[in-house]
DNA sequence: AATAATATTTAAGCGCGCTTAAATTTAAAT
DNA sequence: ATTTAAATTTAAGCGCGCTTAAATATTATT
């Protein structure tokens, strides 16, 4: 991989803090594929150009100004990801890796083109929440991982982490994609592997892919 | 500007050996708006990469490794520019700009793709041929600069130089496109302005632009 | 409370693509 | 043929984002 800029850092760490409360320089080095070291000597920077604080052992935070940024970088993935999805046809599993270096490489007059052929999308294929040009981001119901749904639970799912490929490929092979509904069948108490009903079929998943899979109770 | 790359050096050394037999590090550091020096670093590496063959004063040649390269680049462009046009619907004279940042983020299967949807057209909007997959280029009637028609004599706009944006807006503003048919009515001996009619109206051109209006003639 | 495991930072260094300023080469002009 | 102008290269240096290895700080374990 080439050169990591200040955007990459930035949507990992608005991705990350979208999951969980605390985002670590491990953490960011794991999904940009680099070493401590190097987020450590970027985190500085983006400390002392205000983009975010930052205190060791107890998570990076991001400011207004790393947050407004970081809403446009993911902005410009999300609505890559629908384009390259829905008018391009590229598989639903390869679309973030293309939109992961398109999103550096295209004007905001662009991007707003994009986003009207699309009539203006709440949601990427993936299920997170495209930000509107003024911040703001659509609403979500609240959902969960699908590895703490229980045995007899139907749910509906709402989105799934776009980390890595080989997971996507294996969700878009097995139907689990957003908006299908599945049903748990059988949680195994050892491992949390799930056995799960999806369009009529039955499926086992181990509790690795399961918690990347969110899903919303149905009534 | 960011960082220059080699394939920026390649497209640029490739589109300058279309026009002129001869291509100089000092034109190839004013396309890329940086200095000589750089170039000449360049240069070694593509050199020593079997890229491009040089000699001082003599000018840059691509070689096997370097034109093949350089097509695909130039493919990659061209095919983005024809999109951002006729799908995206960005304007005539701001999809070069576009392009140039989007030609080196995309993959070969993005670029077959818009290909297909396209049509697999043989020339872009400003009337450059769009190299094939396999390599092959559309074959174009000669052409020669608009500057060296002489009074009386019509043609029509084959292609134009997309070297400069507001080059490009002056031309779309007056209807100095790509199959649009013009005639010279008056050739000024001194400093070789012309006066033109297209589309019933008259224009004064100067040296400068017509030089970058390439034409064929009408029979 | 001491120790082990983990996370983070520091230090030194590297390759890349650029810069400016000075030196050199080639081409053009007289 | 000599001078002048223009093109090119060399030299030194810089900022960036990365690396590995070693040092240090924090958290978890016993």
């Amino acid at each position: 991989m080439s050169n990591i800029s200040k955007e990459d850092y930035l949507r990992v760490i608005y991705k990350g803090l979208e999951d969980s409360e605390i985002v670590s320089p491990s953490m960011v080095a794991e999904h940009l594929n680099i070493s401590n070291a190097a987020v450590t000597d970027m985190l500085r920077k983006l400390t002392k150009e205000k983009y975010v604080s930052y205190e060791p052992y107890r998570g990076i935070q991001l400011l207004q100004k790393g947050r407004s940024e970081a809403i446009k970088i993911v902005r410009r993935h999300r609505i890559w990801e629908t384009f390259l999805f829905k008018v391009v046809g590229l598989p639903w599993y390869q679309i973030d890796e293309e939109a992961e270096n398109l999103e550096h490489s295209s004007s905001d007059e662009l991007i707003d083109r994009l986003e009207m052929i699309l009539g203006y999308p709440d949601f990427d294929p993936h299920g997170h929440p495209i930000p509107k040009r003024n911040g703001k981001i659509p609403k979500q119901n609240k959902s969960f991982p699908l590895a703490k749904l229980n045995a007899g639970e139907t749910a509906c799912i709402q989105k799934v982490n776009d980390y890595n490929k080989e997971l996507l490929k294996y969700l878009y092979e097995s139907k689990l994609m957003i908006g299908n509904r599945l049903k748990v069948i059988e949680k195994r108490k050892f491992d949390d592997t799930l056995v799960i009903q999806i369009d009529k079929k039955q499926l086992i998943i181990s509790e690795k892919i399961s918690k990347n899979i969110f899903v919303e109770k149905i009534k």
